[in-house]
Formats: C-alpha cells, sequence, structure tokens
DNA sequence: GCTTGACCTCAAGTCGGCTTGAAGTGGCAG
DNA sequence: CTGCCACTTCAAGCCGACTTGAGGTCAAGC
C-alpha cells in the first residue's frame, strides 16, 4: 500500500501542505500515519480533497462539506437532506448559467447601454423567477433568488 | 421617477441595509440621492444586485465583480475577458453537476463503502480530465480541475 | 413642536479560511 | 557524524465580507 507524503499530495492537487493540514485539523482529511514527523495519507485522499473542492465551488462551507462526507469519505446524511442538497447545487448551476450567457451576450451585443437592452434584462432575470423569500433567510438560504 | 428608499431595496432583496451601504462604498452599486440623509436607488439596482448576487454565486470576488460591471451595469471588459470568466463559469458548472450526481447517487446507492463504489468513483473523477496545473496559480486559478 | 423610528457615520468586531513565522525534529545523502 | 531540508507545532496575522454598536439626524405623524 503506497503512502503519500504530505508534500506529494500537494504537488498533486495544487493545495498548499499548510491548507492540508487545516483541512485535517477541521475533520476533512486524515491521515494514516507518520514517516517521521511527516503526515501519510492514503491515495483515497486525493478523491476525497476533489470531492472537498467541488464542495468549496458550490460554496458549501467546511463544515458543511465535513458533515456531507462521513469517516469513510461516504456521506453520512439522511438521502432526503442529500437530494436537498442536489436541488440546491441545481438552482445554483441555473444562476450560473444565466450569469454566463449575460456576459457572453455582453460581450457580443453592441449596444450602448445594457441596462436599456432587452436581452440583457431578461438574462439577468431569468432564473429568478419565484418569490423573494423574506425573513431570517440565514446561511444557505437563497436571496431573492 | 420612482427611487427606492434603502430600506425598500432591502426589503425586495433580502440583502440587509449594511450590506448595501458596503456594496455601495466598495463601488458596487450607486444611490441617486438622499432624501433627508437616506439613500436612494433607482430601480434598477435591483437587477444589479441580482447579477452581484449571480457573481457570488460563481465564487468571484466583490472586486472582480465590480469590475465586471462598470458604471451603467455593463460590463467595462474586453470581449476575451468576458469570455473567460464565461468559461470558468463553465467548468464551474461542470464541476457542479459531478457533485450535484455524486450527491445524487450516493442518496440512492446502497453499496456499503463509496469508495469502492465504482460508479462513484467515476462520478468523482469526471470533469477532472486535465493535467493538475501546478504553481502560483492565485486567485481564479482552478485547483486540479 | 415633540417624539419616533428608520435611517445615517465611523470604528471596531467577527467569522471563515487559510498563511506566515519562529523554533524544533528527524530521515537520509555524503 | 554532520548537515540539510522537508517537514512539524503553535500562535499570531491577514483578507474578504460583512455586522454591530454608539451616538447622531431628520421627515412625518400626532
Amino acid at each position: 500500500m503506497k503512502l503519500l507524503d504530505i508534500g506529494e499530495v500537494a504537488a498533486r492537487t495544487g493545495i498548499k501542505a499548510s491548507a492540508l493540514r487545516y483541512y485535517e485539523e477541521a475533520g476533512l482529511i486524515s491521515s494514516v500515519s507518520r514517516h517521521g514527523l511527516r503526515r501519510q495519507f492514503l491515495p483515497d485522499v486525493l478523491l476525497r480533497l476533489r470531492l472537498i473542492s467541488m464542495g468549496k465551488s458550490a460554496g458549501f462551507s467546511l463544515t458543511e462539506i465535513a458533515a456531507m462526507f462521513g469517516s469513510d469519505g461516504a456521506p453520512d446524511l439522511p438521502r432526503d437532506v442529500l437530494h436537498q442538497k442536489a436541488d440546491r447545487i441545481d438552482r445554483q448551476i441555473r444562476e450560473l448559467s444565466a450569469l454566463r450567457d449575460t456576459l457572453r451576450h455582453v460581450a457580443d451585443c453592441p449596444a450602448p447601454s445594457h441596462m436599456e437592452c432587452p436581452s440583457f434584462r431578461r438574462l439577468v432575470t431569468l432564473s429568478g423567477r419565484h418569490a423573494a423569500r423574506r425573513e431570517k433567510t440565514r446561511r444557505g438560504g437563497r436571496e431573492f433568488g
């Protein structure tokens, strides 16, 4: 079983050793042994780090990510919670698509002021067609989306 | 021309007044006048705030967002830069889709350890099929994705 | 004309996510 | 045996994005 030195993990993932230590501290990854002082990781950590990176992309906090992927890398959460997370990601994908389309539109549309371009306004407003949820919508709440 | 009081903007968007003031400070939005002390905004600010919210979703910093959407809400950047941003978003969408699929898979797959489930591993590894870029890949760099 | 309450300013505080610096350790090459 | 150098710990620092608190202002309603 070949183990990876923290330095190698850093090199292969592009994540600094300091960040890896921080992740371990936070319970996101774990080293299986030491070689001298040096942490050694199972190769699986690479997969796990990809998962973490994706989670971060999706705007989840490290704490949420830790909760999502339990000890063996498999989510511990009940099915419905997982599906909720997936739904949240779906909404975000829609938002991102709208932004991407908006940027591309703007790159190509010659209108003098985009605020007056109907296609522009339509793009921005798209994906926002549900009522603005008010009230304490703290952490994880979608703002007026 | 009906103007919006900051309180109304806050109510309609779900963004706290303090955050709106912060955004104004940062040059992301601007108030057009005061009623007494109170900031008044053009209705367009709502659209602009949607744009900002989307940009945040996409992981752009406020500074990047400010650069993206110039004074009138229209991006100031050269076409190719805009397309680059759009490409970055596209990659992120792919990552998010992979995460979403992974979550859904895990919610439904009965394998005891997902680390050993080939579909799981495939899903995680998907969207990661280009070489890990090393070196100072600070801010905006995609990690091993 | 006084109170009220939603706003104002400005400085300081908070939180997440790391990074940096100082001081130490230990395997390995020469 | 001696460096060396990549790692270690721990505390402190930093940045972005806000929030909070103290103290102030002012249009509107009674």
